[in-house]
DNA sequence: ATAATTTTGGACACAATTGTCCAATTCGTC
DNA sequence: GACGAATTGGACAATTGTGTCCAAAATTAT
């Protein structure tokens, strides 16, 4: 029973109950995104949190609503996450390849290999057609969000003279593709990819992205 | 009852038998699909297929063995359909973007929104940690063969002096990437993508591929 | 037409799951 | 240490799904 969402648990200095509600919203998460929702059961989720079914029942109701809690948080989780990354995209570098490249790097690591961002993924990829407010959901959050946050950031640095870009947006969902393709192919294995690897990834999505739309003198 | 696979079937030109079958694989494709390995029932593909539940486990034995024979059947047909588009590759252009656009469309169009490849990806990414060898098997044909053949095909463009590549195989990723961003995001919902864009996307990704990697004169 | 093969549909046993109830126990607080 | 609240674990009914059996019907080949 290795609990692979020790990471994002937090000590106990919240109110006990609270505690437990954690340890069920990342248990179930965890299980969720390994079974689905179907092949998920509510006492293989509390086993794995270590709790009793009854607690489920009491402190979240039904399995419908025990999912849907746990999207919500995820999404919440995973959006402040983005953002937090997000604060660090260069506005002015001397080095442009040089430091969109580190931010390309704290992107992927902290933003979409981190657990919640990839059990969100593949929770709407499986269950986003059985629960359309969820899709609306997620897709105000990631898509509908994140990307124009990054356009946006694409925008200042093509005012300053940094890129050349007649598309904002597009150049946000290109070069968010670029950035997570190699990814896409190793996460599915649910395989930890190390670090060296992710700097590589993150330099080649950057320079291609460079080689296409830096500003030529 | 809507037969969302009807483009796949293939008229009774077949022994009885193999028919019955056919309707089966494709009724439990979709299922699979929509629904997940757990949540796939066989009496709801007995149904959608117009079949007695008893049939199934006649031809096909049990749901692990329907599962992985779904699979199979699938990555045949993807992985064909996608190589016939390969064949279409344009190895001396004159105009190389309006050629490479054009080759876009068709992927895109005819290997990539096509049911099979959607199904396929989809049951991958949910069923993939609990089928190892379905896995590996998926593997094998999609990054396994696809890249590897698009990265071919671009080396020889850039040995022909089209492009600048460094890394071929990098660069198919890239391509793929760049070619399937848009889509991935309109396709979860089952949407099906009306053609003016998937020409809109097929060129904005050629346009970024080309002025990254297009040799300058 | 007749024989062989498949298909059908319904019944069945068995297992897993959901959601509820409740008495005993543990836990945090005062 | 004693009180109140939360937690536990086990039992329970109801539902759903799997996989098997079998006799009647339909389909196909001879």
């Amino acid at each position: 029973m290795k609990n692979s969402s020790a990471e994002i648990e937090q000590a106990s200095t919240w109110p006990p109950a609270q505690n437990k509600r954690q340890a069920i919203l990342n248990a179930a998460a965890d299980i969720f995104a390994e079974q689905g929702y179907a092949g998920a059961s509510i006492d293989a989720i509390a086993a794995r949190a270590g709790v009793s079914r009854q607690t489920i029942y009491n402190q979240l109701g039904d399995k419908d609503n025990l999912f849907k809690v746990v999207v919500a948080e995820i999404t919440d989780r995973s959006s402040a996450g983005f953002f937090r990354v997000l604060d660090t995209f260069p506005a002015a570098p001397e080095d442009l390849e040089k430091e969109l490249t580190e931010f390309s790097t704290r992107l992927l690591r902290k933003a979409i290999c981190d657990p919640n961002g990839r059990w969100l993924r593949k929770l709407v990829e499986t269950e986003g057609a059985r629960f359309p407010e969820l899709f609306e959901t997620w897709r105000e959050y990631g898509p509908g969000k994140k990307y124009p946050a990054i356009a946006a950031r694409l925008a200042q640095l093509a005012h300053a003279g940094y890129l050349e870009l007649d598309d904002p947006a597009l150049a946000a969902r290109q070069f968010m593709a670029l950035l997570a393709t190699d990814l896409r192919i190793e996460q599915q294995l649910g395989r930890r990819t190390p670090d060296a690897e992710i700097d590589q990834m993150a330099a080649n999505a950057t320079r291609t992205f460079l080689r296409a739309f830096a500003s030529r003198p």
